[in-house]
DNA sequence: GCCTCAATGTAGGCACTGTCAACAATATTT
DNA sequence: AAATATTGTTGACAGTGCCTACATTGAGGC
């Protein structure tokens, strides 16, 4: 005698287990995430979600996946806002939203590079993450011809630069980059080294 | 009728467990810590640890704090091996020091900078990791002094260079530094980026 | 329309976990 | 020596991921 008289096949279930688990996600910031707390927030029964998801490893991938494809996007858009002859703003915008996206979406950043899904691995060299990866790759191969930054291999100032915001992005969730330890503004200083590093 | 009567108090169950766990940790990959399984591992019933450790997070941060702790000795180790004067070769010491740390104690450095502990945060502040950044500040300082690097507030630089080296490490530790993507010797290639933006 | 059948939901059970309370054995203090 | 505090064990509880058995439903062939 309930008033919303579900139907018994929920229709499309997996979107909004995904749905819930991203809000979940979102919400909670001690994260520890829990299948059943899913689908009992999806107001299902908890073992239904693994009518859609062979383990709670491959949620946890598609999820990851999707924020992957959330964080590609942004970080493009966030380029195209900048003057695309001015590398330096350029570099500028894309890592100030990379680095807005971890803050924004912490526990799911953290996610997107945990082991936790075990096999996630593999899917470092799919497609989404390769193209943002592309991007990066394409603002300094820019650069280098346009004679701003310095001739090196792309490959490896990637590397720095990948590596100095997925650090800083981290850090900075985690609450460490304290004021008494790195001053203000830290993110500023931190670009700024990176870019005179990478520049002529 | 056991060979090894032990008595029925273990006399330091503490160290054991503590040492039990870490080994452990350099043992398994996979890393999902278990209480009861390092108190199986020790010999000793599954409620044993709740008599030295609160809950299973204190335990974690005491663990955490001991890496800190090794981690700290290890650098300054490897700084006291390059010359002194030369600024650059004792800070390349100190970073290749660090990702080695990280690649040799994979499941502990996460443990480190996880938030798994919980309330592992206020340690941060306290004196061991600390100390460890104080080493990063006093190499920043003396290679500005000696006119070898830019001068820039040493907070961001140190802030530039520990995002820097984290985020390395922990890209390493995760086995996303895929050639492919990254080409090879990209640690060399990372470390020089960063340095060419401390010096002038 | 009806009957099969695959898809998708539920209920319950298994082994495991962290944690706690009750109890037992030992050290320590008085 | 007796009382007490410390440190171990056992057994329980709720909660987890996952599995199997069963219920309900939608889609396709007759």
């Amino acid at each position: 005698m309930q008033e919303k008289e579900r139907p018994y096949h929920h229709g499309d279930l997996k979107r909004v287990i995904i749905e819930t688990a991203l809000d979940m996600l979102r919400e909670e910031r001690g994260w520890q995430f829990t299948l059943r707390e899913v689908a009992r927030r999806a107001g299902v029964s908890h073992a239904a979600p693994y009518k859609h998801f062979p383990d709670k490893g491959a949620l946890l991938t598609e999820l990851a996946l999707l924020g992957f494809a959330q964080m590609r996007q942004e970080l493009a858009a966030a380029i195209e806002t900048a003057p695309q002859n001015e590398v330096r703003r350029v570099f500028f915008a894309m890592a100030d939203a990379y680095v807005r996206f971890g803050a924004a979406n912490p526990a799911l950043y953290r996610l997107m590079f945990s082991a936790d899904a075990g096999k996630i691995h593999d899917l470092y060299l799919s497609e989404i993450p390769m193209a943002t990866f592309g991007l990066l790759l394409a603002i300094l191969e820019r650069g280098q011809q346009q004679g701003v930054l310095r001739q090196r291999p792309v490959q490896g100032q990637a590397a720095a630069c990948w590596a100095q915001v997925h650090g800083f992005t981290l850090l900075s969730i985690d609450g460490l980059l304290l004021p008494e330890k790195v001053g203000d503004n830290a993110f500023e200083a931190a670009l700024t080294t990176l870019l005179e590093g990478l520049e002529g």
